[in-house]
DNA sequence: GCGGCGATACGGGATTTCCCCAATAGTATA
DNA sequence: TATACTATTGGGGAAATCCCGTATCGCCGC
């Protein structure tokens, strides 16, 4: 089964060409709510990590969500969580040097490509400095392979607003109100509310602050 | 001046080491509302590109916006804004042979490294083939660095909201009324508004629907 | 042609949100 | 200790939003 899963033969390869330990990948996307992992762990790390839901209190995951440049973790911040979760994976033999990616898709969606492996301090940097590039470049792939694999996201992906709905969610996101939007547009602010509404269902949304986060995550418009 | 140009030195580099025509960033700022660009280009093509507002039909920017994966121009839409710019482009001696690599950052900020050389079909997919991994990385630290840099970014990066704030901020996102919201936390739904509007009025919004938008963008909350 | 469908436009009235008010508890600071 | 500031909780009433209608116009398919 391993055999033929695209995204774990991604990694083992991964894995195999710049001689690493391990090679692993966490991403979510927020639209579907769905959260994806592959790694070349062994079943008892991986069912140990999930089981004890590490995954929410992973520092390289929180540290990937708001940053952009790949992350030693060395420089990881020595916190509790820190402390539960690496000494955890030491007694499953994994080291605690590596690295992680993030990569940030355009409609919200997050992931981290993590790496690591147990060599010396000089090793790792060595290695490190010449591979980051094609790291780089394998993080976005692997990204871009998984959310393209989610099918929520392409449903979502293509929600064909109309240009005033699109035009007076716009206003929304700035602050206006349905009279202002009314005003500016020259149309009564009724008309403005039914646009409004019609946007919503085809967001598939229940008010309109939850329209507007979504339109937002789906690049149709830009928060002021 | 231009010897001085932090980015601009760096994309001069870029160009050197790699042998390219030309190497260009372009990138925004949602929440500041700031752009930023900054080009080998020369001062002729550059004010041309501006003062036509090319930015704002750029199909490689357009492209970047909703997309991860690097950008082979060829691979483009060939609309009559891609005719428009490259024609022009090519009466200043600006090949159409290029690339564009996206990136996103956590705060809804975009960028686009965009790099081009005029050779054969041949010479630049070896080039391209050759280099991808390091583009990749210049383009993350490119950006990183331009958005570091902008002030506004930082300022407005630590709106220090209560807990009660976000949460209700978040259920909000997700399609709760103010009513639901105060049931599921057993609180009055007056209570409720009153945290809304705290927020509204530290994140600096007139609307809830917008300090939805402006927490989405900012990370504190995710869409739903 | 014509019936269906989506985009656009508007109004009445119920529902919800928003803006004033107030109170308590905790924390920091002078 | 006194004071000031924030977080948390709530009510009354004004204001805005939302759901129910209706109507016109253009487009696409049978």
């Amino acid at each position: 089964m391993a055999q033929l899963d695209p995204f774990r033969q991604f990694l083992d390869d991964l894995r195999n060409r710049f001689e690493l330990d391990h090679v692993a990948y966490a991403g979510m996307n927020p639209i579907s709510g769905a959260t994806h992992g592959h790694m070349t762990y062994g079943a008892d790390w991986t069912s140990h990590y999930l089981q004890n839901k590490y995954y929410e209190i992973d520092p390289t995951l929180l540290k990937a969500r708001h940053s952009i440049a790949p992350v030693d973790w060395n420089r990881l911040e020595r916190g509790a969580e820190f402390q539960t979760i690496f000494r955890a994976a030491r007694d499953f033999g994994i080291s605690d040097r590596g690295l992680t990616i993030p990569i940030h898709g355009p409609y919200g969606d997050v992931g981290g490509l993590n790496i690591n492996r147990d060599c010396s301090e000089r090793e790792w940097h060595l290695l490190i400095s010449g591979i980051i590039g094609d790291l780089q470049s394998a993080a976005v792939y692997m990204h871009d392979m998984v959310i393209q694999a989610d099918p929520l996201t392409r449903m979502l992906n293509t929600p064909s607003l109309s240009t005033r709905e699109i035009e007076i969610l716009q206003w929304t996101a700035a602050g206006k109100s349905q009279q202002d939007i009314g005003d500016i547009l020259s149309i009564s602010h009724r008309t403005v509310e039914v646009h409004l509404r019609s946007a919503r269902q085809k967001l598939n949304a229940l008010t309109t602050p939850q329209a507007i986060g979504r339109a937002i995550n789906l690049g149709l418009i830009y928060p002021r």
